[in-house]
DNA sequence: CTAAACCCTCCCATTATGGTAGACTCAAGT
DNA sequence: ACTTGAGTCTACCATAATGGGAGGGTTTAG
């Protein structure tokens, strides 16, 4: 029986965010002492530090969500859990390689751009085109 | 004199993005007509292109507030831009970097996972280490 | 005169997290 | 017993940028 500060540090996870994932019911019930206060046991250790390590991974909470259900289910197929993941993994590529063509673009503009006390800018000359 | 559907049209920027910018102070004040319609002029929708391009380069508003005031100062050195687009490239850089640390992860992980309809599952395992 | 197409303001929702205020509880020290 | 500090509680605000919608005025064409 922890109470929130312990396991704050027991999961890596802020007193914000463990209250946070209660609220909207991620993380399982807890129980509440005659003085209001939350406890903590072994198991909402272990879905915090889940939680954490998914989030780490990039999955948005809805997602985290489906995940927790099928850690949870005894009876789940890994096929579901993998397809979650390589959905996410695809979104993330596509993210990534957004960035990287903006970065592109950068380079190009900076590159042009000499940068020096001069108002002539191409920087803002491609932008205001 | 253009009224903001026509502005949306030829600038690109909806005209709910058009509000929002003009209620930040992002784009130069409007003139209202009588009936309260807001009427726009040439250099407002080369503005609003300004900040099209600047938010399709993943600067977000804030920056574009320097770029924007940078590019209405006549007196301005092309050096200060360039630092703000440095600085804007390596920001996206980063997120770059973290992003494809996490598709290696997720790439290992979703290897291990045979992805069948039993319930191991290597994914879920990782995560409630 | 009416319908359609515009425009207006105001409010809500999104995502996940941090901050703060005001109040209560508990444990330790004096 | 009293105070002090740490811990906790709820409730509200803020963030970044955008979209959606309600409810109501305006203009134009038929």
């Amino acid at each position: 029986m922890f109470q929130i500060g312990q396991t704050e540090r027991l999961s890596g996870v802020s007193v914000k965010q463990i209250r946070y994932y209660e609220s909207i019911g991620l993380l399982s019930k807890t129980h509440r002492r005659e003085n209001g206060y939350r406890t903590y046991e072994e198991r909402h250790i272990h879905e915090l530090r889940f939680i954490k390590r998914a989030r780490e991974l990039g999955f948005p909470i809805k997602e985290i969500r489906e995940l927790l259900a099928l850690w949870r289910n005894k009876r789940r197929s890994s096929g579901q859990v993998r397809v979650l993941a390589e959905r996410h993994r695809n979104a993330i590529k596509e993210r990534v390689k957004a960035h990287r063509k903006i970065v592109l673009s950068l380079d190009r503009l900076i590159e042009s751009c000499k940068g020096d006390e001069r108002p002539d800018c191409p920087i803002l000359d491609a932008l205001g085109r």
